[in-house]
DNA sequence: CGATATGTTCAGGAATTTCTGAAATGACAA
DNA sequence: TTGTCATTTCAGAAATTCCTGAACATATCG
């Protein structure tokens, strides 16, 4: 690995980080290079860097892809295929939030309406029945509320963020301002 | 396992969703039992029913407890100790955040920021450089909002979820009324 | 105190996951 | 077609993680 320093370093961290989720170190890593690469790479430079085998390589890319985390190209005059990330980092969560979705959540939720339709026969049934009557509740709003702000461009879903907790102050305001606009179409800006 | 079906699925399912983290498959399960069960249960009993050693239980507990995601209780007349989840399905949320972002999240900003503290030399390093930055922005961004949401009372955080990308439309009305409000201290409604 | 019940630790075996090299497949140019 | 380069697959080796039983620690009771 004779990369800079502060690459080796953010490599090393991501691979440590993705074996922390269900990522394998080597598909940590690999990630983290292409991220950090100013020019798509292909399979072999990316094995010499790392010190990986190139069908380690090769299988982690695979994985990548499933993911739809990297971009494969093809540069001119050259016959292999070549790897990125999309520049745009908020691309790149967006993208990480569906899969994980798609791949964690969706199943879950699944499992428990299956379960919510059953009838509970015991007690300690009724009560399980009603645990996952909660849960259900709680991952259904986290997931529309995703649903909703991936809808959002960039621009926005930014602004909400910086707003933060603020928004609950706004929410109030808003609660007042919106009933004094909605009381009549304008004209008069107050009345009553 | 001599649990009621839809109960061996959920542990079974939390088990699997377990090991996609970073926990792993016993941890996943002894949590979904409890978080099931509809009074604490202690450590025998948990390796009973889900067919696992005793000392595998116990450091499944002991882990869980690092994570902050149990309870422990003692029962009268019972000398052993007793393990509960939150009642509050939010209470878990938040826990569960809080404990990602300190075991995840807040290294990674460190070394973001330490590395973003020294110059790069090439142009390679440039790049590297730059992408680390956009990458400091975003999480710095996304754990502002966290921290901030983290402060709202349930009810309030509820409220802003089932709102969703609405705030988006909110904002822009807000933003309206902002600019009318605090153009002037009242009196004149337009200057320059 | 000894007896019994409960909880923890840890060495090493079991199970799983990761990684490799070799062989197979594919893609393309001559 | 053949030859070359690139990529994928996959059996098994290597590494890691998980799990257990036994030994140890601790607590409580009689």
């Amino acid at each position: 690995m004779d990369l800079p320093p502060s690459t080796a370093a953010f490599v090393l961290h991501f691979g440590e980080m993705g074996s922390r989720w269900g990522i394998n170190r080597t598909v940590g890593q690999i990630y983290a290079l292409l991220f950090l690469s100013d020019r798509p790479l292909p399979a072999d430079e990316i094995a010499q860097s790392l010190g990986f085998s190139r069908s380690n390589v090769s299988m982690g890319l695979k994985e990548l892809e499933n993911w739809r985390l990297i971009k494969l190209q093809h540069l001119p005059g050259d016959r292999r295929e070549h790897f990125t990330t999309p520049d745009d980092v908020w691309a790149i969560v967006r993208t990480l939030a569906e899969e994980r979705r798609k791949r964690e959540v969706d199943p879950t939720l699944t499992l428990l309406r299956d379960t919510l339709m059953q009838t509970p026969r015991s007690d300690a049934e009724k009560h399980a029945h009603k645990r996952m009557e909660s849960l259900h509740e709680v991952i259904s709003l986290l997931t529309g509320w995703m649903d909703d702000v991936q809808k959002l461009p960039d621009e926005r879903l930014v602004a909400l963020l910086k707003l933060g907790g603020r928004v609950a102050r706004v929410l109030e305001a808003t609660d007042r301002f919106h009933e004094i606009v909605t009381r009549k179409p304008r004209r008069k800006a107050q009345e009553g």
